[in-house]
DNA sequence: TTAGGGTTAG
């Protein structure tokens, strides 16, 4: 038992001393000063209280001093179920489950039995841990024996630890069993089915729920974001503030990835205003998503400028720049900026060397792409990962070092995956090597074999030396396969709206107008000595229609929609879910020239910036 | 006989 204070003399001096301690632990910010304190409290005799225990453990919670919380809490004597509870949650929310669960088996063994703010913090552990451990239905067997079942939050947790650690249907079953469900229920439901890619169920529950908070919103948000679908993460954005829901900063990380990932820049540059007028701290979350943003929505200067304007970076605000600047094909900023990171101490890892490979590669600075990938493993001691490798392949071979590359890739200590070979067949397309192009191929179809991009490859390969035949066969192990080519479509944002086309796409509204633009580029572009490049084409169709599938390509449909529907000199955006092809490429070129104006196309890969005839590519991608 | 400890979005 904890020692007793009888008289009221001590007790008032002993309170007396108590309250010192909780106002002088209210002021401390820094673990120095939280060491200090404790020195004060053994020496005044109450490391063993059980309350200042608990503010000490809170406090070295959230400076992250996980070791002096454990100390504090192994000089306890006595624990009571608050102080083991408040314990377990610093172990559970510090993500450290498995000392979380251990100490609940300590705490069981000194037969104090759990209460009901136990539960959550166990529940909480057992999300992260594999579908296969047995250790969260042990718990909810526990729960059911002390009689907690029906603790709303309790249920909620459970809810949360079913889905989140691989069981969607278990938790399924208890939220269909449960009478009264409160907005956390429903938004656990949610966020475990969009976690699951279950993005029809989770939409059908969010429809259904009877009452949403910030949270709701934030849930579908992220989720179609999370998943690929950005335009309707904005649309449901657009929902959110009609309906009156003021978003929160997870909403606008939320909706500026979203940006990122549709190129909406004009309504990246709305929330980047919003935040601004709000008030909202732009904090270094906020700043690093609007540097992503802003690159991949075309705008390197906007995104320089919130690099510029950080007080505080962290490796993510380096990486993201330096990526903006690899995808922009600026290579020489990106070798900058590098070496400005490496002299403001900041210490790169593996994502920053992805990024500078890449920047390389796109640049086709050969040379500085063999430094860099020898400097991380001897400078930084960075194990090459197989994106590393792959970013080499890609560099090599676009440069007509295929031999070399092919040497990379049997010398790699770990197996390469198909992203290895999709590039070196990409090379050899470039460069035209049809016998190790076969032999990437082989390869990748044996990783991949239902990928159609890479049936696509090796039949762009043929086509483009008019082996039809050997397209043929393609087609027909495609069909044979059940594998469907990812269909290209583009898109581009006009007054703050996305429009997406895919290839002959008639179903915009103004598409008569669309189509007598493009009518009107066609015979611009053949007075101005345009020839199609027909070998885009993948099938083995006469020259007439060849020349008809690329007019109406979907990048050509989206800027002839930019062109009609923007002021004159504006610069246009378009998003291109895969490859540009090489005509459109060159017929990009000279509309920006017939048009004046500036055309950024971002592809799959990177960004192409026409202008005046030329584009910032070098005709290198 | 003091206080504090619970669920959802990122």
């Amino acid at each position: 038992m904890p020692p007793l204070l009888h008289s009221p003399f001590i007790n008032s001096k002993y309170r007396a001393l108590e309250e010192g301690i909780f106002s002088l632990l209210s002021t401390s910010t820094s673990f120095n000063h939280i060491l200090q304190i404790h020195a004060r409290i053994f020496i005044l005799g109450l490391h063993q209280n059980n309350f200042i225990a608990t503010r000490l453990i809170n406090l070295c919670s959230s400076t992250f001093s996980i070791n002096h919380a454990c100390l504090t809490f192994h000089h306890i004597s006595y624990p009571t179920v608050g102080l083991w509870n408040t314990f377990i949650r610093t172990l559970s929310q510090n993500n450290l489950p498995i000392e979380t669960l251990r100490t609940y088996t300590q705490m069981k063994k000194t037969q104090i039995p759990p209460d009901n703010f136990t539960f959550p913090f166990l529940l909480k552990a057992c999300s992260v841990l594999s579908p296969s451990s047995p250790i969260g239905p042990a718990i909810h067997g526990e729960i059911i024996r002390t009689g907690f079942e029906f603790d709303p939050y309790i249920r909620n947790s459970l809810i949360d630890m079913y889905s989140k650690s691989g069981h969607l249907e278990s938790a399924f079953f208890l939220f269909e069993g449960m009478t009264v469900r409160d907005v956390v229920t429903w938004n656990s439901m949610i966020a475990g089915c969009f976690r699951r890619e279950d993005i029809g169920r989770g939409r059908e529950l969010f429809d259904r729920m009877p009452e949403r908070n910030v949270v709701s919103w934030n849930t579908v948000v992220s989720g179609y974001a999370h998943n690929g679908q950005a335009l309707e993460a904005l649309r449901l954005f657009r929902r959110m503030q009609s309906e009156g829901i003021p978003p929160n900063e997870v909403t606008l990380l939320s909706v500026i990835s979203a940006c990122a990932q549709a190129g909406a820049i004009e309504t990246g540059k709305w929330v980047h205003r919003y935040i601004e007028r709000s008030g909202i701290k732009l904090d270094v979350y906020l700043s690093n998503c609007l540097i992503d943003m802003y690159s991949k929505g075309g705008s390197l200067q906007d995104a320089r400028k919130v690099f510029d304007a950080m007080d505080k970076r962290t490796v993510v605000s380096w990486n993201s720049m330096i990526a903006g600047f690899a995808t922009h094909g600026c290579g020489e900023d990106a070798v900058l900026l590098f070496e400005n990171m490496d002299r403001a101490g900041v210490e790169p890892n593996d994502i920053t060397y992805i990024a500078i490979l890449s920047a390389c590669k796109h640049a086709g600075l050969i040379e500085e792409g063999r430094k860099y990938f020898k400097h991380m493993v001897e400078k930084h001691g960075t194990t090459p990962k197989v994106e590393h490798y792959g970013c080499m392949v890609d560099l090599l071979g676009r440069g007509g070092y295929l031999i070399e590359a092919h040497e990379l890739i049997k010398n790699m200590p770990i197996p390469p995956d198909a992203g290895i070979w999709g590039a070196l067949l990409d090379a050899c397309r470039t460069h035209g090597n049809l016998e190790l192009a076969e032999h990437a191929v082989a390869c990748l179809l044996e990783l991949e074999p239902c990928n159609a991009g890479n049936y696509v490859l090796l039949s762009n390969i043929y086509a483009a030396r008019g082996l039809w035949e050997d397209v043929e066969q393609v087609r027909k192990k495609m069909k044979g396969r059940k594998v469907e080519k990812t269909p290209g479509s583009s898109s581009i944002e006009v007054e703050s709206s996305i429009h997406e086309f895919v290839i002959g796409d008639r179903s915009h509204p103004r598409s008569n107008e669309i189509y007598e633009k493009l009518d009107d580029l066609a015979m611009q572009l053949k007075l101005a000595g345009y020839v199609p490049e027909t070998d885009s084409v993948l099938h083995d169709i006469c020259e007439e229609e060849k020349e008809h599938a690329l007019n109406v390509h979907s990048e050509k449909l989206a800027i002839a929609f930019g062109l009609i529907s923007t002021a004159p000199g504006m610069t246009l955006r378009v998003v291109k879910n895969l490859r540009v092809c090489k005509d459109c490429h060159s017929a990009t070129k000279l509309i920006s020239k017939i048009v004046r104006r500036k055309i950024i196309v971002r592809d799959r890969i990177r960004f192409h910036h026409f202008s005046d005839g030329r584009c910032s590519c070098k005709d290198f991608w």
